[in-house]
DNA sequence: ATGCAGTTGTGCACGTGTTCACAAAGCGGG
DNA sequence: CCCGCTTTGTGAACACGTGCACAACTGCAT
């Protein structure tokens, strides 16, 4: 038969959690377990059973009734989801705290993004060697990105160079930005763009703290990590 | 009149989009705005005006019709409701790679979360110093948290140790945590948690990658980082 | 005064996401 | 081979979030 090629829409919540399931199936693999259930599943990763079906689900009808959901068979099929079946590379803009952090991490690498440049404007900072990665000057980008075939891009610039950082990605060819500055970037349609701002999470737990007058009795909340991907 | 009291519960997608809406609004202020639109506010935020109307109209009716919002008030509205009057010092918990590069960021203090302290486990990364904050053992943990009056806690450990920070640090009296490690934290109910993952991240991004065969067509998105906060 | 241009605040309809609840289906034991 | 136990997959109801559209209101010009 032929492989079906109509890729459903997946649910923008429900693609945000597959990493997470991902993450804990292979944990999983790791300790010999072959066979899960969604109650499982759903427990380890803090969520309802009923969504972790539901999310599952948009993948295929992958589960045994009455047995659950084969480990390595569903972390294949979530991972050909999510497109980690390759390597993607991405490229880090901005060699300072931050980008120096995360180019030494290696928790990137192992997970299918390896660092495949970080680049500079500062001459002072070109040459250095950062988790065997050697600072560029930002010039260079165009060349990482296309030798590479780098698609993803990473700011970690000051704010005030945010938007210049994301313009240069997104000439040199990147279509997704991982942005880790406290700025709104604006980027041409069909770009994708994540962002990661630590002063708004410590802001919204400040809001939560400051209401903690009674007891607890917010939601669970879960954790979800919604947040619009892609122009 | 007695002043309201009742304070309305504010949708979690409102409360994250608020800190965003605060940032562009001292930015405002620092160049002499006086009064901004919804509609121009809107557009830096990168969001829809009508969102940014019922977004501000949780905390009050604030607004001039057919003039805008005053920005120096709406600032001290927002901040106020975010509970942002006040200092709310952070601990983090583990001083490697992100660890250090959290705690030598300056603008955690400038937001008014100075770091009150910073642990590791490890007696050699115990007594240096970063960002003016010297290592302590986490044998201290609590001694930092009751005299600094901590309730707000950050995570910087590998995975493997996270549930061990998390459980330390509620234990010290903590009561809100941002979790940089790559697992799901169990909490008691009351805790707040929020997860800051790179990887997933970059897995989002590069789902919307894998499916980039035609154009971009894909939704907007918007960025807003709704997640569960608090259990 | 009155009118007009501009902008807010919100009712309403719509779309998305969550959860319940249950029929359908697999499995193992007798 | 059938029965009862278990667990999936999903329809339907509900909750939540978004965006349109417009009445209500402000301020200014005449
Ligand atoms: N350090 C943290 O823990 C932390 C936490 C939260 C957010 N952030 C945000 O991450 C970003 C980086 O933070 P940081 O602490 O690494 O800052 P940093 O000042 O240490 O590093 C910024 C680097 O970017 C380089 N740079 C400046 N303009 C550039 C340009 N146009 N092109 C390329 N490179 C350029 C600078 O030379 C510098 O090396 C900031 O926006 C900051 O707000 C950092
Ligand atoms: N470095 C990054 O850029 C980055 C990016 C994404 C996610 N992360 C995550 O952040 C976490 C920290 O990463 P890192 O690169 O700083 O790791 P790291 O190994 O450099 O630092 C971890 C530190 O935690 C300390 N530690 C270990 N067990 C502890 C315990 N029980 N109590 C207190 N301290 C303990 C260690 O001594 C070490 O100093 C990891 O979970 C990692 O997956 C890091």
């Amino acid at each position: 038969m032929p492989v079906e090629r109509v890729r459903r829409r997946i649910p923008e919540a429900t693609v945000a959690r597959l990493p997470v399931y991902l993450r804990i199936l292979v944990e999983q693999a790791g300790e010999e377990v072959e066979c899960i259930s969604s109650e499982g599943l759903a427990e380890l990763a803090g969520v309802n059973a009923a969504k972790v079906r539901k999310d599952l689900s948009y993948l295929g009808s992958y589960g045994t009734r009455g047995v659950g959901y084969e480990v390595a068979f569903l972390v294949y099929q979530i991972r050909r989801e999510l497109g980690l079946t390759h390597d993607w590379p991405v490229v880090i803009v901005g060699a300072g705290n931050l980008g120096q952090a995360l180019a030494g991490y290696n928790g990137f690498g192992e997970r299918g993004f390896p660092v495949a440049g970080i680049v500079d404007i500062e001459p002072g900072k070109v040459g250095s060697v950062i988790g065997g990665v050697r600072v560029r000057h930002i010039d260079d980008l165009q060349q990482i990105v296309q030798s590479r075939r780098v698609s993803i891009g990473v700011v970690a610039t000051p704010p005030s160079a945010a938007q210049d950082a994301a313009d240069r990605l997104v000439r040199a060819g990147v279509t997704s930005i991982l942005n880790f500055a406290p700025v709104v970037l604006a980027v041409p349609r069909g770009i994708s763009v994540r962002k990661v701002d630590l002063a708004v999470e410590l802001q919204i737990l400040s809001y939560y703290e400051q209401r903690r007058v009674g007891v607890g009795l917010q939601a669970v909340g879960s954790n979800d990590s919604t947040r619009g991907a892609s122009a």
